[in-house]
DNA sequence: TTAGGGTTACAG
DNA sequence: CTGTAACCCTAA
């Protein structure tokens, strides 16, 4: 009687994408074991989890259920069908498209205002999709594309944007790239993958005296290192992928900032300005790229 | 236990 | 009045 609805936090929202980017979909209930999050969503149950996030996906989607139903009450009501059922679907409004291909100048993108509301929705779509896939090694690009347009509308940029996501997250340790196989981080909570590098450390072998590694970040020693050296030959390529790096480190401090907004509100200000920061030298590099 | 469908409560 | 979000119920 005292709680006719009782509404999503941030947190807790912020905590069930956590636990589906940790463990994957569904697994609602490993999520709600997870002493971490369940201190958050101990008042929830795993049937909110599951709704919550099928309410997230569904309005960022532009239609997951209420387009199935809103289809059906236009069918009856109105027989007028329309011609074009799906041209432009996904693309929220305030993504932030790190774009380095377009060689035009960005001058028709002002200043960050203030977007509370971010974190990639296409990033959920994408793990989740990865997750869904359940391949051991990982999954390719096709076959993520693949999942995705199975499962939403797809945009025609869907791919491009997609390599440009994956590499994204890549940069900031959310998924692991093998090769030519994406799968999800083993151990890595975002938030933390930015606080401490994690290092693997197998063996005895560890060269904590040695900081010479210190500022280039929290990328971990994979084959994305060689792919890296590889690009050392390209200028812009590295610059491409210095900027993307940037942005990426900008959502992992955004991320963190939303996670933590109530503790916190500095992080967010943090968060605006790595942001500004990313935007800044992407601009910078890629004025570079066609200046030079 | 989870995924999906359906219903109710709240906001615009 | 319509759309959205939380809630509830049921089948797999």
């Amino acid at each position: 009687m005292g709680a006719p609805k009782q509404k999503w936090t941030a947190e807790e929202e912020a905590a069930l994408k956590a636990g589906v980017v940790k463990h994957g979909t569904g697994k609602w209930r490993n999520i709600l074991s997870d002493p971490e999050f369940s201190s958050i969503l101990r008042s929830r149950s795993n049937v909110d989890l599951k709704d919550k996030w099928r309410n997230i996906n569904a309005t960022a989607i532009w239609g997951s259920r209420q387009k199935a139903k809103l289809a059906l009450k236009r069918n009856q009501l109105a027989t007028k069908h329309y011609d074009n059922p799906m041209a432009l679907t996904t693309v929220p409004p305030r993504e932030e498209v790190v774009d380095v291909k377009p060689l035009a100048v960005s001058s028709g993108t002002p200043r960050v205002t203030g977007p509370k509301k971010l974190i990639s929705r296409l990033d959920n779509i994408l793990l989740e999709a990865i997750t869904s896939l359940k391949e051991p090694g990982g999954s390719d690009r096709a076959s993520i594309a693949v999942c995705i347009e199975e499962k939403y509308a797809t945009p025609p940029n869907l791919k491009k944007l997609l390599a440009t996501k994956l590499k994204l997250l890549v940069a900031n340790g959310t998924l692991i790239k093998v090769n030519h196989k994406y799968r999800i981080a083993p151990r890595s909570t975002i938030s933390e993958a930015r606080r401490s590098p994690l290092l693997p450390l197998e063996g005895r072998q560890k060269d904590s005296s040695k900081a010479e590694k210190k500022s280039i970040n929290f990328l971990t020693k994979t084959q994305v290192d060689a792919e890296l050296s590889k690009m050392r030959s390209m200028t812009a390529e590295e610059a491409a992928a210095a900027a993307a790096q940037a942005v990426a480190e900008a959502e992992v401090a955004i991320a963190e900032a939303e996670k933590a907004a109530r503790e916190a509100e500095a992080a967010e200000a943090e968060a605006e300005a790595a942001k500004i920061f990313a935007k800044a030298a992407e601009k910078a590099l890629k004025s570079r790229m066609q200046d030079t």
